[in-house]
DNA sequence: GGATAATACCTGCCTAAGCAGTAATTGTTC
DNA sequence: GAACAATTACTGCTTAGGCAGGTATTATCC
């Protein structure tokens, strides 16, 4: 049972979550592009590049589910990587389905040059922003993720054939 | 002076606000056009159609800025929805180059029935969430939102030719 | 008031994301 | 261990957004 936080007779799209976060994001993307541009990258591109540096990220599976890119759109960009000479595909025994994506030493070089600049560019996006603001900002972000995670995932599940019937009111 | 929020040297892609920002975004996405998928909808055009319903915009320009959105691609969007008879396309004498939208009558009763639905989405999203919290986040959203905007404003000017050089402090 | 600039919308083209289907490898079950 | 399912990455096709240019209308400036 959700909170009703907002009601069908004074909703206004303007006030919505949805709305705000759309615009907040198309517009952060604008900012952040300004500095990928010039070197001939893209949002995504850098991305890969800085899930890789940080290890967050190995196989194009990983960056594919915590990006929420698609798989075959991914292979391409990974593809224009590659072909830069900023990473690397190897296959490992382990399990030869995955493949092992590895930073070359210029594609190392390519992040860490970028990375102050994007730094850059958040700290400006949060210059009106106190310390405890910020703090409570990425609280919150994460709290509505992994909400929003849990309930794509429910929704994904191969439906619960269970007695407690699908309600079509209170979505699963 | 922007806050040192983020520090080159500490910096770790996943704690970014412009990645929390967009896997919120994109989640979102995917839990709203659940409603309109059915109806043969996307997020855009319902965008347009709630828009219209509470006078934010009337003109396509309004839409454009306002969502962000490229006004070639929106133009054909309209069209669209005025092929379902969703909307008409009215030219005033005021201004004959301006275009003002009006729901049609059709068009009001298909948003009218998602918007419920699309509440319902918002709350569950929100379900976690105290009322503070949600006042909360939609201030820090807001607040972050105006600075981005502010930010591209100044980007955007022709250069700020004279001495007083862009005043990022104040924006417009 | 006539030339020039600016605004609003539209059109064509290009790129990239979304989607579905395929191949190769691994996991599971009897 | 052989058949079947699941996983991972890739490929082709479609669609829609981004960008540049075009047209009609209005504003500006001398």
């Amino acid at each position: 049972m959700s909170k009703q936080h907002y009601q069908a007779s004074t909703y206004k799209a303007q006030n919505s979550v949805g709305y705000l976060i759309k615009r907040a994001h198309s517009m952060m993307l604008d900012v952040l592009e300004q500095v990928f541009a010039d070197r001939g990258f893209s949002y995504i591109q850098y991305v890969i590049l800085s899930w890789l540096r940080d290890g967050i990220a190995v196989n194009p599976k990983d960056i594919c589910i915590q990006f929420r890119h698609d798989s075959g759109a991914l292979t391409r960009v990974i593809d224009q990587l590659a072909d830069r000479g900023l990473l690397e595909r190897v296959r490992r025994d382990r399990d030869r389905r995955k493949v092992e994506l590895q930073l070359t030493e210029a594609g190392r070089e390519t992040v860490e040059a970028m990375i102050p600049l994007v730094v850059e560019k958040l700290n400006l996006a949060l210059t009106d922003f106190s310390t405890e603001e910020v703090q409570e900002f990425l609280r919150l972000l994460l709290k509505l993720n992994t909400r929003l995670q849990s309930t794509l995932d429910s929704k994904a599940a191969p439906a619960p054939a269970a007695d407690t019937k699908a309600p079509a009111g209170s979505d699963a």
